[in-house]
DNA sequence: TAGGCAACCTAAAGCTACTATAGGGTCAAC
DNA sequence: GTTGACCCTATAGTAGCTTTAGGTTGCCTA
């Protein structure tokens, strides 16, 4: 099959497929003599698990470890538990940030209910007030 | 004061501060014969806003909007309440999304609870076999 | 006065995971 | 033979910085 079928069949674009090529995930297929890229089954298998990869949120580096552990002569997948356990603390980590961020969000909301001068306004001049702490240290790759 | 003072009291570093002026976020200072930036009271509390803005997650353009209504002449702040309204419901939509995404995770990692085959793990089995869906629209600039 | 060092300067590249654009080639149908 | 759908490569853009390279300023000490 073209690069046009693959996407289609994994719903993605065929940009995302020659990106992937050139990133590592998805190996170079065959050439036409008119140098189109000619795709197996396995490709399309290989795809489908790393866009099922992307819609869990994985990283292209988690999705390189779990490829590569799948392809491995490993008779213990144990390490393929692993990545997937980090990656669900990753998600963990992330709601937990998002759950905090919004409390501080609702107790900024309240501080202006109705409509005054700009000046007076209590969600700017508390964000003007807040004390600015360092960053925290990223636990996640998910933004 | 110097670039490096203005970072330390606003918890970033001086590129970030190089990079907000650049950005438009922060107004260029004033400068020494020698070419070094000399910020005064009006920079330290822009930056402390943008970076407390940054703190709770909000775009550069949201960001942007925020400091254009806080310098307006406008006597009526809705409108800094509805950047902020539309910021919280960013918010909530990643944390619905994250959510779900949880629940998929979790489904999936009980398919493997013990050592075995890589070809055997239902994780793996599991990625391969998930319906690929096309990937849904961004509501939020939140990852 | 020279040397050393921290802090400053600009410009450009790198990060993630793509998307978009420019400018061209292939192939089947009409 | 030409139209049109599809393919090709290479490059730039997205967000919000961080990193690197290579140079300048300013102060302190010997």
């Amino acid at each position: 099959m073209k690069i046009g079928e693959l996407a289609q069949a994994a719903q993605c674009t065929v940009e995302t497929v020659r990106y992937y090529e050139k990133e590592g995930l998805l190996p170079a297929p065959a050439r036409t003599a008119g140098n189109f890229r000619v795709y197996g089954p396995g490709h399309m298998e290989r795809l489908r698990l790393i866009r099922n990869c992307r819609a869990l949120d994985m990283s292209h580096a988690e999705i390189h470890s779990l490829l590569q552990l799948a392809d491995g002569p490993a008779d213990d997948c144990s390490a393929v538990n692993a990545v997937f356990d980090q990656h669900i603390a990753h998600v963990d980590e992330r709601i937990r940030e998002l759950a905090q961020l919004k409390l501080q969000l609702a107790a900024l909301r309240e501080r202006c209910g109705f409509k005054q001068a700009v000046g007076a306004c209590g969600i700017l001049k508390g964000l003007a007030a807040m004390e600015v702490e360092a960053p925290p240290v990223r636990h996640t790759h998910l933004g």
